[in-house]
DNA sequence: ACGTTGACTCCTA
DNA sequence: CTAGGAGCCAACG
């Protein structure tokens, strides 16, 4: 049967489904990269179909698709939110923090994360 | 069924 | 930092 998550995005398809399901698990405040997103989905290497994916989802679903950025740290061209500053504002609204050259902090926000890094402590 | 197409990434210059 | 090229892989016409 098809697959459809209500309020979400209706689609019969198994890679968008499994694209989604990763991208709804980026906590807030945090960013993912295409490529993370897609080998969470089961297709790793296929980044540029996540961005496909991204540019079908609905705009007013509850997707955090805003979440999802470039390995490097640049946002989605500005078509893809309305305007150029939509995607910024929306991450920065988020707590999301951005270099002085409008690139985002990866190293701050990336996930997911190494786990070990969290627990390497005292010692 | 095959060629194109991308909200990608990596590498080089 | 920017620009171009090649590889990538599922969706689409």
């Amino acid at each position: 049967m098809k697959s459809k998550h209500s309020g979400m995005i209706e689609m019969d398809n198994l890679f968008y489904t499994r694209v989604y399901e990763a991208v709804a698990q980026i906590p807030m405040g945090r960013v993912a990269t295409y490529s993370a997103i897609a080998e969470l989905a089961g297709y790793p290497g296929a980044s540029r179909e996540a961005g496909l994916a991204m540019s079908r989802a609905l705009w007013g679903s509850e997707l955090p698709y805003h979440r999802v950025v470039n390995k490097n740290g640049t946002l989605a061209p500005g078509y893809a939110f309305g305007s150029p500053e939509r995607q910024k504002q929306l991450l920065e609204s988020e707590g999301i923090s951005f270099l002085h050259n409008g690139i985002i902090n990866m190293d701050r926000h990336i996930w997911p994360c190494d786990v070990r890094m969290e627990q390497m402590t005292l010692f």
